[in-house]
DNA sequence: AAGTCAAATGACAGTAACTCTCAAAAGATG
DNA sequence: CATCTTTTGAGAGTTACTGTCATTTGACTT
């Protein structure tokens, strides 16, 4: 399943230390997968999403359609999958435990994309773009909130005492989620202009102000 | 599109008033319509949702498959499609102008939620159980909230001389859209029992609380 | 440097959800 | 009853996947 969709960067940069570290192996593995992501890319800007078969980007990044289907499960895969999922449960666990829950939710979340907002490339823009105007990324984002919204429920009942499936305890929840949700979409309607966090706190106020208007 | 997901009860009920008033081509569809959705309901029921192929609904359902997909554009829908955002709107409209946007919105949330549960049928339990355990459901329904969204959002724009884009109107839309969600899926969860509505205004309560646990 | 082992790859066959087209069947209408 | 329109079914084609298996290719040992 993927991830939180809307956020991750899919590090587009000259991969930072492909450090001795790894071996050919793994560092063979990096490379497929970005030329995979990258081929998927620029296929799906010339000539839109639906309209590019896997077979096509295979092709184009040089390996067999099986390989594709190993490395992303699924077409949509490909532009959802990203790591901030662990990221916001790190994140989460550095809060000091006498935080109020909501606040340290509430930073977490904050903290969170701004890590994964700092790399800006037009990769993410174009991402958040492909989400935001195919129907079938729009739903499978949607889903993969629902492994952000775990670590979140489960933050929240460890803070509160709550059971992590206590109905106050998901509302909470999937409210902020939501909210960051709209702030990133609202950020991408209006141009990426200025900075996505602002409207991220504009969103989380409205939310703690009770949706005053 | 899937309107609104989780809500309808896919009126399993004998058709209330199969009037004199529609010609017998009518009749005809609503029947069809009918029998196909109960044909998958209960081959979904024994073998489950993936493993039940679209070719077996139309046999079971005598039909050919292409008359399944003239019916239902994609087999999700044969779970998904209803009538409740034509519902909200109306309720909407309904709600006097002077009262308060977020009050005229929860009001008619609620209401539309009491109308469509009434007829409280077995099916309409086992949609709900589809929805929370099949997937690509849960993805799609998520998707079927957009066209909610934009109905209470045109509401909220109304009632305070916002944009319907404005993001704090979406914040507050897609908050409460998700509280009704979390709020049914509790519901079940809980094996069912007592008044669903009892769970909706507890999940909107905390919204109005500003997220207070 | 050669030899062995495990992992990655590619080729291939199969399934199932759609999509499109067209001719036959069946209500609606005068 | 004749005609016109809508609905249906049949069939062919596309594409996203899934599973299998033989081949290749790093990794590790001696």
């Amino acid at each position: 399943m993927p991830d939180n969709a809307v956020m991750t960067p899919a590090r587009t940069s000259p991969a930072a230390q492909p450090g001795p570290r790894l071996g050919l192996r793994e560092r063979k593995k990096i490379k497929t997968r970005q030329a995979i992501r990258t081929a998927a890319y620029r296929l799906f800007e010339e000539q839109g999403y639906d309209a590019t078969p896997v077979d096509q980007i295979a092709h184009a990044a040089d390996v067999s359609p099986s390989t594709v289907f190993r490395y992303f499960p699924t077409k949509e895969d490909i532009v959802l999958t990203d790591e901030y999922d662990p990221l916001l449960e790190s994140l989460l666990h550095e809060r000091p435990a006498d935080e109020p829950p909501l606040t340290a939710v509430r930073q977490a979340i904050v903290e969170g994309l701004r890590h994964v907002l700092g790399e800006d490339s037009p990769e993410m823009r174009m991402r958040i773009r492909l989400i935001r105007d195919v129907p079938a990324l729009r739903a499978r984002s949607g889903e993969g909130m629902a492994g952000s919204a775990g670590i979140i429920c489960r933050a929240l009942a460890g803070r509160t005492g709550r059971r992590a499936d206590d109905l106050e305890v998901r509302v909470v929840t999937t409210a902020v989620l939501a909210a960051m949700q709209e702030a990133l979409m609202t950020w991408v309607d209006e141009g990426q202009h200025g900075d996505p966090l602002t409207y991220l706190e504009r969103a989380l106020d409205v939310l703690e102000r009770g949706l005053t208007l």
